[in-house]
DNA sequence: CCGTGAATTTGATCCCGCGCAAATCCGGAA
DNA sequence: TTCCGGATTTGCGCGGGATCAAATTCACGG
C-alpha cells in the first residue's frame, strides 16, 4: 500500500479524520504496514504491548481467553478501528489477541512514537480518549445486557450493535459483511452456540433475518429485532 | 478544605501522583469543591457532561439504569478516584448516576479547563488515558466473569475486586470499608440479592467471611475466597 | 424503650437455557 | 464428482438460579 492509500485509510479513519493533514500524512508515513492471513493473530494475549495499530483494511475479531480454557468474542474491528492502544497506554501486556476473520492489512507505530505524536498534538490524544470513552460504554451496556437481560435478547441487541458499527444496506436489508459463526455469537453473547442457533433459525423461520450456514447475516427487518431487544 | 489539604488529596490520587507538583498545585487551587450527603447524586445519567470530578473523601457508587426500570452497579470510587470524565471526553452525556453511599466530597473543574489543562501537560493527558484503560480492562475482565462462571465464582471475583480497590488489612483480615448491601452485590454480579444472601451466608457459616446485616465485610480467608473464584 | 420498616434470611417451586448426544448439511479439497 | 470435516441444526432431560412467599432481624427515629 502506498502512502497515498495509507493517507487516505487513515484520514477515513476516526482516529485520524480531520485532523490536520501534516499530521496525518506524517503518521501514513512513519506507519509499517502488515497483511495478516485469515485465521492469523496480531499478537497473542500476554504478549508486552509494543505497538499501536490501525486497520486499513479487512476485519478482526478480538478474543479473550479465560484461565479455565474458555474463550470470549470482545469485539469486532474494521477499516479505522484501533486496535492495542488500551494496553499500550496502561503499560500492560495485551489482555486479548485480535484475529482475522478475512485477510486483513493494519498500520502500526511504536508506542514511542505515538506517545510523542501525541505529546505534540494534543487533539490526537484527545480523540485517543474518545475512543477510548466509546469502548467503555459500549462494554458497559454489554454488561448491562447481560447482567438483566434473557438470551433472546441479547442475541438481538449484539446482531444490532454489529450492524450499527458495520452494518452495510442492501436491496434487502442491512448486511453484516463478514463472517459471523453461531459460536462468535454465542461468544459475544455469554450462551451457547446451541442457543444462539436455535434463536437464530426462529428469526430466519419469521422471515426477519437471513443468512443460514456460512453466508453473511441479512437483517431483513430491523425495525422487529429492535422490538425484541427492547420488549419489556 | 482549603488549598493544601486539596492538594494533598490530587497528589495522593492516580491522577495527579507524581506529576508536576506545580500542576498540582494550579489544578488545586482551580477545582471546586462540592459536598455530598449520604444517598445524594453528584449528577443524574442523561444530563449533559460538563465536568470532570475527583474524589476528596467518602464513596460514591455508580449506577446505571437500564430501560427497562433495572439498576446495575458499574463500581465503587473513592478517594482518588476520577469521575464523569468518560463522558466528557466522548460528549455525550453522563451514562451513568454517581451516589453518595456516605457523606462524600469532590473537587471539581469544567470541561473545557481540563481540556485546557492536559493540552498544556500531556503527562496529565496520558494518565486520563492510563485509567481509561483499567477501566476498559476491569470492565473486560467482569464481561468474561458474567459470561463464562456461574455466580458463586462471579460473587467471589467481586468481592476480591472490591478487596483490592479499597480494602484495609485490619487484625482478622480484609475489611471492605463502606456499606455494601447484599443488593449491590447482586446489581454487580448480574443476580438476585436472594442468591447472594444464600451465598454469603454461607461463607459466613464457613468462617470465610464476616459481617451479617449491615456492618462492613470483612473477608478472613482471602486465599479460600481466591480459590473459590478461580475454582476450574 | 418501643415501634416501624427496610434489609436480610430462608423456604418452596418453577423454568430458561445449558449439557450431552446425534443427525445433517454444506464448502472445499482432491 | 465424491469425500471429509467442521459448522449447524435439532432433540431431550436436568439443574442452577430466578421467582414467589414469608419469616426474621436489626437500625433508627420518636
Amino acid at each position: 500500500m502506498d502512502i497515498e492509500a495509507r493517507t487516505a485509510v487513515l484520514s477515513r479513519s476516526p482516529f485520524f479524520r480531520e485532523l490536520d493533514p501534516d499530521l496525518v500524512a506524517l503518521s501514513a508515513r512513519e506507519a509499517q504496514e502488515r497483511k495478516l492471513a485469515k485465521q492469523e493473530s496480531l499478537f497473542q494475549q500476554g504478549d508486552d504491548a509494543t505497538h499501536h495499530y490501525v486497520v486499513a483494511w479487512g476485519r478482526l475479531r478480538l478474543d479473550q481467553a479465560t484461565p479455565d480454557g474458555k474463550n470470549i468474542v470482545l469485539r469486532f474491528m474494521g477499516p479505522g478501528d484501533l486496535v492495542g492502544s488500551v494496553a499500550v497506554f496502561r503499560g500492560m501486556p495485551y489482555p486479548a489477541t485480535p484475529v482475522a476473520v478475512e485477510e486483513t492489512s493494519v498500520l502500526s507505530w511504536s508506542a514511542v512514537r505515538m506517545m510523542a505524536l501525541m505529546q505534540e498534538n494534543p487533539p490526537l490524544a484527545m480523540r485517543a480518549m474518545g475512543m477510548m470513552g466509546g469502548r467503555i460504554e459500549e462494554l458497559q451496556a454489554r454488561l448491562q445486557e447481560i447482567a438483566t437481560q434473557q438470551v433472546e435478547r441479547r442475541i438481538a441487541a449484539t446482531i444490532l450493535r454489529l450492524a450499527g458499527q458495520s452494518g452495510r444496506r442492501t436491496a434487502e436489508g442491512v448486511e453484516i459483511p463478514f463472517a459471523l459463526s453461531r459460536q462468535d455469537l454465542a461468544e459475544m453473547t455469554g450462551t451457547t452456540l446451541h442457543t444462539v442457533s436455535r434463536t437464530l433459525s426462529a428469526w430466519i423461520e419469521e422471515g426477519l433475518l437471513e443468512g443460514r450456514r456460512s453466508s453473511h447475516l441479512v437483517i431483513l427487518r430491523p425495525h422487529r429485532l429492535v422490538e425484541i431487544a427492547e420488549q419489556a
